[in-house]
DNA sequence: CGCATTTGACCGGCGC
DNA sequence: GCGCCGGTCAAATGCG
């Protein structure tokens, strides 16, 4: 009885499509978050490139080509939630074709979903050794340059993070924030190495979350490698995958988030 | 039968 | 004002 002919898209279309609203002046000023992943020979190997798996279940709405990519981009929106407005972008480097760039916008209005929600998970396989790196920008204001370095710096930044002790230097303020989490690390729940990298050009946050990159190698000493993902992602041309011990992840991930507001 | 994915078309925003 | 690019929606097809 909501009386709406097509709920499952006319709450989210309305919502976005509104012509006139704060948020349809100023799409740009959602937040977004970019992931860069680095595959390894194993994901130049498969067809597909194994894209940061989220606890998250994505749907794919579209694909389109972008100027200046040889890749198409996949447009992803989150299907864990029915009321979920959180969307990511999926491409690949035209640089660095074992390069993948995943950008999230919006935020979850939920929890990450865990292998006692989702129990279709527990069967997720696990992709190869990738390296992420995630940068947040929030559009609200002009252009940072470091975002553009990720192809460079990004593996270099990489080697540092990973000599880095795991997130460290969060837990304190991050609890005063609730939904913030799920928007500010989408990935949180990826089963792979991440980098994250905030980018808030409008804001000094950028210098503090700059290089606030994590490592999650340690967890993933626990992984055990599964060949079978690579025919699962054989058909696979973006990048639809989820985790496998997305539990485990999620204990030590979700307790920690990641302080993307310092303070 | 239902759900997810894929492809094409349309609309909006930005730049020139 | 026009053109181009990006993003989203809608419909159709395929797979589970």
């Amino acid at each position: 009885m909501d009386g709406s002919l097509s709920p499952k898209l006319d709450t989210q279309v309305s919502d976005e499509r509104k012509p006139e609203t704060q948020d349809s002046k100023r799409r740009k000023m959602v937040q977004k978050t970019v992931v860069t992943v680095r595959i390894g020979e194993n994901g130049g190997k498969l067809k597909n490139e194994g894209p940061p798996s989220d606890l998250w279940s994505w749907r794919k709405y579209g694909q389109k080509p972008i100027k200046g990519s040889p890749h198409p981009r996949g447009y992803y929106r989150c299907s864990t939630s029915k009321g979920c407005s959180a969307k990511k972008q999926v491409e690949r480097s035209r640089a660095d074709s074992s390069m993948l760039i995943i950008t999230y916008t919006s935020s979850h209005n939920h929890p990450c979903p865990d292998l006692h929600t989702t129990t279709n998970l527990t069967k997720q396989p696990k992709e190869p050794q990738t390296q992420i790196q995630i940068t947040e920008d929030q559009p609200t204001s002009p252009k940072q340059e470091q975002q553009q370095p990720q192809e460079n710096q990004g593996q270099q930044d990489q080697k540092n993070q990973q000599n880095q002790p795991i997130m460290s230097n969060n837990d304190h303020e991050d609890r005063s924030q609730d939904q913030f989490h799920y928007l500010q690390s989408p990935i949180r729940c990826s089963t792979q190495d991440i980098m994250i990298n905030q980018e808030d050009p409008n804001d000094t946050l950028n210098l503090l979350l700059d290089e606030k990159p994590l490592s999650y190698q340690n967890l993933m000493t626990f992984t055990t490698t599964k060949s079978e993902e690579n025919d699962f992602f054989d058909e696979l041309e973006e990048l639809p995958i989820s985790s496998a011990f997305t539990g485990f992840m999620r204990s030590n991930l979700f307790d920690e988030r990641i302080p993307v507001v310092p303070s």
